[in-house]
RNA sequence: GCCCCUGUGGCGGAAUUGGUAGACGCGCCAGACUCAAAAUCUGGUGGUGGCAACAUCGUGCUGGUUCGACUCCGGCCAGGGGCACCA
């Protein structure tokens, strides 16, 4: 190809990309293996669900792990970069409802679709390692583990309430109710109590609560909501005495859980949830209670409601005695804001240092009286009226506690009930309490991992023998009705008991496609092998996963479980550590500008023509030309219709283009907004690069083999962009900020297309400059390569090298190009800048400050004064002080 | 309600973590090439004043610490996110 023919010609994507990608195909170069003597690094993104298409925020996902296992890889470690399909779940039952297709074949199918769209964007994944949830071979061992899990105790069944559709006979998500209604029926939905399998998550409240401190690769921000959802905290359990004359069943005890068991004389009133034994024993005798706490239990459980519902109760006419005064009889509600899963389910209040207390007894008019008082305040003239004070201070109108601080308060308090003894027990006991609920994995669907017991009526729960694994789901089912299909298989549940033999019912939940997540990471390791879930050696060498990036959304549920089945695979002896991600990155949405017509339907970004420069934007519609509504920028959702299509922008720019504007202007962490102007921009970009290399190409003929002895100016200039770039992007990769990437790398095509530039003619140019814009257009397209891969082969290949740049090494550094004999400082005169000046590196400080105080615009903004001191902060600044 | 994050030109954002605010990109303006357009290239682009050198203001607002503050501290405002009426 001769220059002259190449100056015209375009970086052509649609044809150039796939080209590249069969070669990495053929030569098996992202195959990782496991015997490889380099060391490990294991980078990962979240896999995605087969949902039919991928979107952009799939893009920008698997774009940013793709640079960190290129990266990584050219830094010479042995890469494991996967993929796989979390392909259990809701979505293929509706779409077998809504379209008749088994959720098995639209899985499949959409596995298929997505894999293409994924290979089409050049990802440097291992394929051969690809997983997908739904395969027997995946959930086998899934199936194993629980077994396991369940020998170790660390699985048990209890009853838990779930939404239930009376019409549809079915179990609702969260999700599908709407309204507190059905999705699908409209029917009220009711609350009922199921049996269900838990995993014992809480057994371990305290150790992953610990662990947050040690994962300090973490964000700060995923760490604090894990911490909060894990919600320690440290109080008393306190046994109230009742007076059994005014109890339903001669009931002499409440154990309330308290944290501020230092406000025990601010005590006004007792409180029990809507669901305590308690309320129910005196609700049956009491049908105006019985009317209140079914009012209670219909205001729902959502959250909007709950927190704007007025605080009620209903006076039992219990009366619950003080612990410290057998006088003191407090009365004891049922009041709708108490929560029966927190602590007992049952409180004291003390309205005075509770806000939610204090909006109670306003209510009820039964007073409150302040026993913190802050420091400073006089105790005589402070009172509680509409706001409760929750800070610190000294006790007061708490007889022996006076004086004391709230801590020394708590801690008379808790001595003094500790030695109480009532019955056998004593009165007051430490205890931590936790948030965190066991998690419940039973679901009544039959798109995910069944779960592997047998229901025999003599022999109660059976496991099944692992030799049965895996327990299969039935192809066919019908989804005409509602319900599980499991439920309903003619046969599919009908089974023997494998202890005694006789006829028994196999489990027709399935578990919860969390569970399917929790593990996957560590299958990646060895997907092959069939006869355990994990091969010790190769889980135990790969793990934890060194980056692991994915979205916000998953920031508790989905890696709290993780963390939680990691420890009891350690327990079970599947692995060999507790914590599966050693690093965290958590990426921003993907954002776009919504369109609407006038009558207020939205329409695609890809239907309307956008003009006019910033400030006067008008749009239309590209079929009518009518006038369109340019809305905000939201998360692209087919809601909005604000979504761009993957594939028609790699069809259109390339994925190259599609990756570096995923790269470009915004940090990773925060939300993007794709706009056409800056997709061009980078797709000028491309080009930009394409011809800068072709150039450069040409240049390079004239370049000696080796690397010249002396370097004249242009080259020197030239390699110091280069070297500079090199090691500014090096740095910044490792921090995963890729936009300062970005520029850099665009610093660095500037600077080379300058040099370029600035030569005059073809004679004018000397080898030592051809060898070293030889030198930074192959550091150039190295350091463009994790990002735009297929037009660094190219680029890579124009340039006359016969490798491929997808296996070279990352360049070294010359540090003495980073270097300079003299460094120009800022001059400031009391904190403005008012000058430069230009020193040897080394000059010493007398030196500078000489120099500097020669400086005019130095001298003139001292207006004749002698400088009271002069500051010089080496290599950076110079600060005269007047 | 509580907690967290963010706030920098027309826009996305950068700033070696206390040391030249506005790198780089987008957009815009002017010019070159062209019959013309696209593409490409060159130059300009925070506000105000000035022909200019330059001056002056400027990182949500407001105080403070400091030789020096986008950066640290106090108070406020706005936007976004999370959540637990959690005893």
């Amino acid at each position: 190809m001769t220059a002259d023919s190449r100056k015209n010609e375009r970086y052509n994507a649609r044809e150039a990309e796939p080209r590249w990608q069969k070669i990495w195909d053929e030569r098996e170069i992202f195959a990782t293996r496991n015997d490889d003597p380099q060391p490990k690094y294991y980078v990962l993104e979240m896999f995605p669900y087969p949902s039919g298409r991928i979107h952009m925020g799939h893009v920008r996902n698997y774009t940013m792990g793709d640079v960190v296992a290129r990266y990584k890889r050219a830094m010479g470690l042995n890469v494991l970069h996967p993929m796989g399909w979390d392909a259990f779940g809701m979505p293929a039952e509706n779409a077998a409802m809504e379209r008749k297709v088994h959720p098995k074949a639209w899985t499949y199918d959409n596995i298929a679709t997505m894999k293409s769209q994924l290979q089409s964007m050049g990802l440097s994944l291992d394929w051969a390692r690809e997983i997908a949830t739904c395969d027997p071979g995946y959930y086998k061992h899934q199936q194993k583990m629980f077994l396991d899990f369940l020998k170790s105790g660390l699985v048990e069944r209890k009853q838990s309430k779930v939404n239930w559709d009376p019409v549809d006979h079915t179990v609702l998500a969260n999700e599908q109710v709407i309204d507190g209604r059905g999705w699908r029926s409209g029917a009220l939905v009711e609350q009922r109590e199921l049996t269900q399998w838990f995993f014992k998550i809480s057994d371990y409240a305290q150790d992953l609560l610990a662990a947050i401190d040690t994962l300090d690769r973490w964000p700060e921000k995923v760490r604090l909501m894990q911490r909060n959802w894990i919600g320690r905290s440290e109080g008393l359990l306190v046994r109230f005495a009742l007076d059994s004359n005014t109890t339903p069943n001669g009931e002499s005890e409440l154990d309330i859980f308290t944290t501020r068991h230092d406000t025990l004389f601010g005590a006004k009133f007792m409180a029990l949830s809507p669901d305590h034994p308690l309320a129910a024993a005196a609700a049956a005798k009491n049908p105006a209670l019985t009317e209140f706490i079914a009012e209670c239990k219909r205001t729902g459980t959502a959250q909007e409601l709950i927190d704007k519902a007025e605080k009620q109760g209903f006076d039992t006419g219990m009366k619950a005695i003080h612990p410290f005064d057998p006088s003191w009889k407090l009365p004891v509600y049922v009041a709708n804001f108490i929560l029966m899963d927190y602590g007992t389910g049952a409180i004291f209040g003390c309205p005075a240092h509770d806000q939610r207390d204090l909006d109670f007894v306003n209510k009820y008019s039964l007073g409150a009286t302040a026993v913190v008082c802050p420091e400073g305040q006089d105790p005589k003239t402070f009172v509680i009226t509409d706001i409760a004070y929750d800070g610190d201070g000294r006790m007061i109108n708490s007889r022996f506690l006076d004086s004391m601080t709230i801590a020394q308060a708590k801690e008379e308090v808790a001595r003094r009930l500790e030695k109480q003894i009532r019955g056998n027990r004593p009165v007051g006991e430490r205890q931590i309490n936790y948030r965190l609920r066991d998690w419940g994995i039973s679901r009544q669907r039959y798109w995910g991992c069944p779960i592997p017991v047998i229901h025999c009526d003599t022999c109660g729960v059976v496991p099944v023998h692992e030799k049965d694994l895996p327990v299969r789901l039935p192809e066919d089912v019908d989804f005409d009705r509602p319900g599980n299909p499991l439920d309903r298989h003619p046969t599919w549940k009908s089974v023997t008991c494998p202890k005694c033999a006789k006829p028994a019912r196999r489990e027709t939940d399935t578990m919860d496609t969390f569970v399917d997540s929790s593990w996957y990471f560590a299958r990646f390791t060895d997907p092959w092998i069939a006869s355990a879930p994990t091969d010790r050696k190769m889980v135990d060498a790969w793990l934890p996963v060194d980056q692991y990036i994915g979205g916000i959304e998953h920031a508790i549920l989905h890696l709290l479980y993780s963390r939680f089945f990691t420890r009891a695979m350690r327990a079970t002896k599947h692995v060999g550590m507790d914590e599966p991600f050693a690093g965290l990155f958590t990426q921003g949405m993907v954002v776009h500008e919504t369109y609407r017509r006038k009558g207020g339907d939205y329409v695609t970004p890809a239907e309307v023509k956008v003009e006019g420069a910033e400030g006067s934007r008008h749009a239309t519609l590209i079929a009518t030309g009518e006038p369109i509504e340019i809305g905000g920028i939201e998360k692209m959702s087919k809601s909005k219709r604000n979504t761009v299509d993957p594939d028609d922008i790699i069809a259109t720019y390339g994925a190259d283009t599609a990756r570096w504007f995923m790269l470009s202007d915004s940090p990773p962490e925060r939300d993007v907004n794709w706009t056409e102007d800056r997709v061009q921009g980078a797709a000028r970009f491309v080009q930009r690069l394409w011809r800068l290399c072709g150039e450069v190409a040409e240049i390079s003929k004239s370049a000696p083999a080796k690397s010249p002895v002396e370097f004249g100016t242009a080259a020197v200039v030239v390699r110091k962009a280069a070297h500079g770039a090199l090691a500014k992007v090096s740095q910044e990769i490792d921090k995963l900020h890729f936009n300062v990437c970005v520029a850099h790398i665009y610093e660095l095509a500037n600077a080379l297309g300058d040099s370029i530039g600035e030569i005059g003619s073809e004679s004018d140019i000397t080898s030592d400059f051809a060898w070293a814009a030889r030198e930074a257009a192959d550091i150039l397209v190295q350091l463009f390569h994790p990002m735009m891969p297929h037009l660094a082969e190219e680029c890579w290949a124009v340039l006359g090298h016969k490798t491929l740049v997808s296996v070279q090494p990352w360049p070294q550094v010359e540090p003495g190009l980073l270097i300079e004999d003299t460094i120009t400082l800022p001059v400031q005169v009391n904190g403005k800048k008012r000058a430069d000046v230009t020193v040897s590196r080394d000059a010493g400080n007398a030196d500078i400050e000489a120099a500097v105080l020669m400086l005019d615009p130095v001298k003139r903004a001292l207006e004749g004064k002698t400088p009271k001191k002069v500051i010089v902060v080496p290599q950076r600044i110079v600060n005269v002080v007047a």
